[in-house]
Formats: structure tokens, sequence, C-alpha cells
DNA sequence: TTGAAAGCGCTAACAT
DNA sequence: ATGTTAGCGCTTTCAA
């Protein structure tokens, strides 16, 4: 038996109908009688038919696929992204918004210069119809290689250049503050914080903020150790701090994970959180909840913010929208143990 | 000025010649003379041409793309495979065996029954040339519907129906037994043993292996906690463990996870770790080095299995090798700290 | 409501 | 070494 796969035409013999009619049916257009559709349907049945999408991408220019990207410029890729719950949560927000629109959500991930090169390449070929960026590193090129590549592209985190994408973000100046006056009112005069590596997007806002909320209250010596967003560097990063200033009561790490090995180092060294020093995380994460004690941190609404960012590309693709758009997300302060 | 993406046609007119030199040009065919070859290529450059993937898609049958698909049955998937640090080292496996030959990766999630039906749609419609499929839950139908559909597919672990597909697979047996006889040798005569949850590939394996491990020493009531992989079911498991079993003096857990969660547990509760508990995990994944203490554990070579899993499929794509093939891995253990 | 036919952009067999 | 040409399987006018 010839082992071709069925194509339209198959079906269209099966059924007594020209191609055009089955075209019809399996795209749901209307203005096909009750009995052909059915008899159509069993055509598709019984020759097991599927679409081919080549084909179809080739007329339509559509893939019906959108394009999750995690992209890092530094080593050590997917032991961070598989490590760090955050990127489950943008996982989470962008799926139910894509799945109801039958759009398939492919991942891929750029953790190299070749990587990013492979990738602009498949999706310049049409590998998908748009992309969401998660960009691990401010100076990373890839969004502005996709844009160039014309590809409808929207980023997680407010671009350093500004409004040449559609991009959601939260207000990571306005985090900071709240962990800082939380700091504050609850009598902490001595405050250091843990923060991101430099080139992390969000990280000189959370910084800022942090030091600008305090330097309005007269602290304007702030200890700052950079930590690289797990809880090793937390550990290692609150080592550094307990040693260099002993005295510190109050720590504010730029992520839950960080804020987490800060409090597993001061519990081991027999420092209690928070009664000798708080501790306030950052994003509220499952980490906050594991972390002993649990974490006071600045929720940052991940899901809904992937959501919405899934939302910004499905209006690009659909033309709802023309130009760029964004979204700003408000932080909320979460009191539990640690502050 | 005509907005239209360039096509092979534009590059020809360009360049002088006829579509096919070009499309052998960019298919990199030889044949074609150096100064036919430069010239066409600064006609690509000029116009700025990539290749249309759906045009050539539709003759060559091919799409240039491999789907690493995570699938699950139950909820919580997200927050599971972002945290446990075994998926990224899958990730780190295949990467560089796909990224070598250009085959661009894929990563699908099938977090729900919807999604597994629009994931084997897309994928039989041509999202991809074959799947690796790590697949969580022994019960999982999507390998039998990948299958079914047709695609070249193989899994990271050994099916329970044997041997329709390749896969690659650890010897679970022999590393549950490592751990027993570890533990035994080290004069424990009362472990116990945190296991997977029932339905979780290779959790028999390593269940059983470590039961009659021990069984042949004459200990035949080994009590038994289930946990989810992760480091808080762990902690909760031990909690179980503790308080109907005060008298356990090992543990074995059925991943780093869940040991550095009983870990933690034993700590807080100042249960010494080894001296009154020992503790062994499984996997040696990142959690086994940050664990304290570091964790002594039974090593999965997952890099290793995941390349190994990429070359399967590469081999199948390319037709090196015809009927599904597999390959088991041999653990080690890593003895550190905590037994 | 249905069918006929053109054509999406490319590769590959064949001809030169 | 290069060109010509016939499709790949589908959607989408346009006619009927």
């Amino acid at each position: 038996m010839g082992n071709r796969v069925p194509t339209l035409e198959d079906v269209a013999r099966e059924a007594g109908v020209s191609r055009a009619t089955v075209s019809r049916v399996v795209n749901g257009v209307r203005n096909v009688s009750p009995d052909i559709q059915r008899s159509v349907r069993d055509a598709i049945a019984r020759t097991g038919y599927a679409p081919n999408q080549a084909a179809r991408s080739l007329v339509t220019r559509r893939t019906g696929a959108a394009a999750l990207v995690l992209s890092a410029t530094d080593g050590a890729f997917a032991a961070r992204v598989f490590s760090d719950p955050f990127f489950g949560r943008v996982v989470d927000g962008v799926l139910p918004v894509l799945r109801e629109r039958a759009i398939q959500p492919v991942l891929l991930v750029a953790e190299s210069e070749r990587a990013r090169t492979q990738l602009v390449e498949y999706l310049r070929r049409g590998g998908a119809d748009g992309a969401l960026v998660v960009p691990l590193d401010d100076e990373d090129p890839l969004p502005a290689m996709l844009a160039a590549a014309g590809l409808p592209t929207v980023l997680f985190g407010r671009p350093r250049d500004g409004e040449r994408y559609g991009f959601v973000d939260l207000d990571n100046d306005a985090g900071a503050r709240l962990a800082a006056e939380h700091l504050w009112a609850t009598g902490r005069r001595r405050p250091a914080t843990i923060a991101a590596p430099v080139t992390a997007p969000a990280a000189a806002a959370r910084l800022d903020g942090f030091r600008r909320a305090l330097a309005a209250r007269g602290v304007t010596d702030v200890p700052v150790v950079r930590g690289r967003f797990t809880v090793d560097s937390g550990r290692r990063a609150m080592a550094e701090l307990l040693r260099d200033h002993p005295d510190v009561d109050a720590v504010f790490a730029a992520n839950d994970l960080m804020a987490e090995g800060a409090c597993q180092y001061l519990r081991e060294r027999g420092v209690d959180v928070p009664g000798a020093v708080a501790v306030v995380g950052f994003d509220d994460s499952a980490a906050a909840r594991r972390s002993r004690p649990r974490l006071t941190t600045v929720r940052q609404p991940v899901e809904r913010m992937a959501a919405a960012l899934a939302g910004l590309l499905v209006e690009e693709l659909e033309g709802t929208r023309t130009g760029p758009a964004s979204r700003v997300f408000e932080p909320v302060l979460v009191v539990r143990g640690s502050a």
C-alpha cells in the first residue's frame, strides 16, 4: 500500500467533493451544507488526514505558532532558567492566552552567539509568527535582531531603547521603595542590599530605588554586594556582607532566591531572622514560601504580566493594534516572617 | 516601495542567474562557479533575502527543527519543570548535539489534555521533524500519540511498553542498590526511603532496587513515604518519617531535591546529618552541591544521556539507523558529606 | 453553496 | 556548470 500521507486531494476524492470544499470544512468556513460537512468529516476521519502546515503557511503566511524566547548572553544558561521559578511563572502566564487562540507556544532558548544567529534565521524563515522575548541581559542584541528581521516582537521588561518594542514591566523603583520604607518603618537603620548583576534588566531600577528611598531618610551609605540571582550567590553575598559590615540589621535582595540564600547563611551562623537581621526579597515566587522564615517580599505579578505580554503580541498579530504598546504593573509588599 | 519580502526569484533577477542557481548557492551545493557564487551572495545581501521555510518544507518534507517535549499529566507543571535542575540538564545535553547539525531545538510543553492534543496536531502538521520526549508520568499518553502520528520519537527513560521507541535510560535498579550498599556498609541498619510518586518513570525501579538490596541483607521492613520530587515534599516526607519511625538512621531519597528537603528538616529539628541520620540523594544535580551538608548521591549523567538521546533522533532522521535503539547508562555513587 | 484554477516560493529531476 | 520545468499541498479568488 502506498504509504503516502493523505492530502486534501485524497479527502476530496473520498468525499466526492472538490478540494476547495474540503478546505472550507477544515477551516471552519460557513457556507457549506451540513450533509456535505458530515461526509467531508467522515472522509477526513477515514483517511486520517492532517493539513500540511508548510503548504498552508505558504499561502496564508502564517504558522500558527508564537515563540517564547529565553535569551542570555552569558553561560550557565539552562542552570539558571531551569531553577529560577520566575521562568516557570512566565510560561504559566503565557500558555493559557496562547492556547485559547490555538496558537502553538514554542520555547526557544538562545544560550550563545551561535544559538542567537540560528534562532533569528529560524524565525526569519517563518518558524513562528511573532516572539515574546525574556531577555536576561540588558545588552542582549537579540531583540534588535528580531525587530530588524521584521518579526513582531514584545519584551518582558522595559528595553533600554525605550519605545521600539511593546513590553510589559514592573515599576521596579516603586518596589524597591516599598522594601526600603518597610525596613525603615520597622526600625532598621543599617540596611544593606544584595543587588543583581549590573547588566540584568531591572537591576539598576531596584538598586537605585532602594538607595533613593533611604537617602530621603538620611541613610546614604548602603552596602551593596552583587549576586547572580541564585540561592548560592545570595548565601555568598550575605557572608561577604556580614564579614565587611557586621552591624547590618537589614538586607534587601533583588530576588527571592538570593534572599533565601541570605536567610540560610544567617541561620547557619546563628543570626536570628528577623530578630537580628531583617530580610526582604523580590518577586514573591515559590522560594518566598519555602524559605525559613517565610520571606517578606515585593510581589511581582509575573503570571499576569506574562499574560498581558502574550496579549500584546496577539493584538499585534491580529492587527487589532498597530504601534508598540506597553504596560507597567505595580508591585505590592507582602509581609511574612523575614522582615 | 513594495514592501514584499524578497524571494529566490528576486535574488535571481538581481544576480542575473536562474532560481535554481540561487537555490544551489543557498543550499551549499557545489557545481557552482566561484564568481557566480559571489555575485549571488552579493545579491542575497543586497536584497536581504531569507529562504521561505514553508516553501522549502513543502518540497523537502523537512522543517529543520526537532521538538524537545516536556510532558506531564498532572498540574503544577511549569513550577516543577522550572525549578528542578534536572530539566535544565536535559536541555544542556540536547542543545549542542542539535546546534551542531543546525537543527533548531524547539521546546514544547504539554501541561494539559488540551495542550497535548494541540501539540500532537502541531507536530503532525509538520511543526518539527522528530520529537525528544521527557515524560514526567508513566501513564502519559503522549508518546503513543506521537508514534501514532508517525513522528520519529525517542524517550528519556524506558517506556512501559518496552521497545516501540528508542530511548535512553539509567540503570535505576543499580543506582538504588549502590545507595543501599553504601548505607549498609557504613553501619546503617534502620534505613527508610522517600520515594517518587507511583506513576513517575523510574520510581518503581528505584524503590524496588533499594528494597531488594536491603532484603538481601535481611532488612525487610523499610519505611516508605512518597514525595513529589520537590524540596518541600522532601521536607514533609522527612517529618512524617521521623514522626512514625523515630529510630531511622538513614534515608534514601529518589532525587536530590527531596534529599535536600530531608536534610533541611533534620537540621531544623537538631538531628545531626550524617551523625544521627544519613541521607543519600539521587541525580547528583546542583541541589546536591548546594545542600548542607553536601549530598552523598547516585549520579545520573543526565547531560550525556540527553546528548545520546538527541543522537538517537538524529540517526533516525538521517536514516543512519532504522529500528528503535536504546542505551542504558550506569550510575555512580558520589560520596559527600550527608552519608 | 460548490467547483475550477491560479499561485504561494521553493527544490530537484532533467535537459543543455 | 547552469537553466527549464514540474510539482510539493494548500487557500483563495472568481465563476457558475
